[in-house]
DNA sequence: TATATAAGTTAGAGTAATCTAACTATTAAA
DNA sequence: TTTAATAGTTAGATTACTCTAACTTATATA
């Protein structure tokens, strides 16, 4: 039985080896990510490792082991299925959905799950596009780019974000960018690291960095 | 902002003193209750009263304060809430819910707990027939009996449960007891402590102890 | 009203997760 | 290839909750 705060490490650890085509995540980019000190993340490393979840030795990378790797997407799963759930079910906004998920991800009943599941039409992708991992843990991870990589006259499709925060969702909604939207790149300064785009006919500037965050296809 | 565990014990200490006529709870009582050692409800009655939750001195019974009840009676509702939400919605058994809902109970948001109010349609009774508290924290008490109070050869209906354990409810199930039915006494043997009872027409025998942990009117 | 029993408390220790401050190892650049 | 910057670790302390063992207070009844 993993306790909530080692469940979040191990979702942490998925999280950051997501990332297109990474493996491995080191010990101050992961408390980084979970707001503690290195040195709390070293000792809760220490425990993982000892548990057989993750592959880790002094001052190496760290990787999740399979089991490691299966709790995390489990716990993924419920999130993802949380947030449907609040955002199709509770009238929940885009924003509000992810603070309480975290909460919700730890509830400890696989019957929950799975009738959740069903009873929300078994949905493939969460409300921030992202894919929703099956009772199987298998997650189909679909090649997609950051709007940052689009080039200067493309138009491309947004079908996620990468930040969940509620600032960076407002602001992607005051925006008037939402999941399915056709995004046009009418220019871009280099210098300046702004993005001229175009949304249902409304033109905006963004920075290079929230282009990042903004993945399409 | 209080702890998971501290919710706990308001909501324990809640439940102990709704028993009819109650006002006040003992140490021990309090932590039987909760599956403590004594010694660690000390502890955290000290804690508690340090907050101004809970009213007690040293060596003297123990009631809620005000603050106390209200954060108590939002845990309550939190968890008949839930209770309902598995069983109406999520296909779980009566006594598959009070597990899972003591985990769902401490989930902080109250958008939530009352878009779920709204999703249940207003419920005003748990599956086992115990009163939801309501946003403002009123709880109504329905005067009822036990079924351990009714006279040999009158009938009374089965209103609510006091223990929620799986073992119980499914003991009762098993006797072809539900919310609502009509149970007859058919006869009592004070000397063995037994009660003989009719439920549609099916007659069963059951100690007077279990008979105290059956609600009617 | 003395005293045995039940109820409740204190002291001291353990575990989980966190921190700060000081230290060590790795790496990348000069 | 030395060294400065970055990354990571250790030691020691803190907080929250729990325990056991020994002790104290309240109570109930003989």
């Amino acid at each position: 039985m993993l306790s909530y705060t080692e469940e979040n490490y191990l979702k942490a650890l998925l999280q950051l080896t997501l990332e297109e085509g990474r493996e491995e995540a080191g010990t101050n980019e992961l408390a980084a990510y979970l707001g503690v000190k290195p040195a709390t993340a070293t000792a809760m490393l220490k425990k993982l490792r000892e548990k057989e979840l993750i592959e880790y030795e002094r001052y190496g990378k760290i990787t999740l082991r399979p089991a490691g790797r299966k709790s995390a997407l489990e716990v993924l799963r419920k999130h993802r299925l949380w947030e449907t759930f609040l955002y199709e079910k509770m009238e929940f906004t885009w924003d509000e959905v992810h603070e309480v998920a975290e909460q919700l991800e730890h509830i400890q009943s696989s019957k929950l799950v799975n009738k959740l599941d069903k009873f929300l039409g078994y949905p493939k992708f969460d409300p921030h596009g992202d894919p929703i991992p099956t009772a199987e843990g298998e997650l189909k991870a679909i090649p997609r780019k950051t709007l940052s990589q689009i080039e200067v006259g493309e138009s491309c499709v947004m079908v996620a974000v990468r930040d969940n925060s509620a600032p960076f969702l407002q602001y992607v909604v005051q925006l008037g960018l939402g999941i399915n939207n056709k995004i046009k790149v009418l220019a871009r300064q280099p210098y300046d690291a702004q993005l001229e785009i175009e949304v249902n006919g409304q033109k905006s500037t963004v920075s290079q960095k929230f282009a990042e965050n903004i993945f399409v296809v």
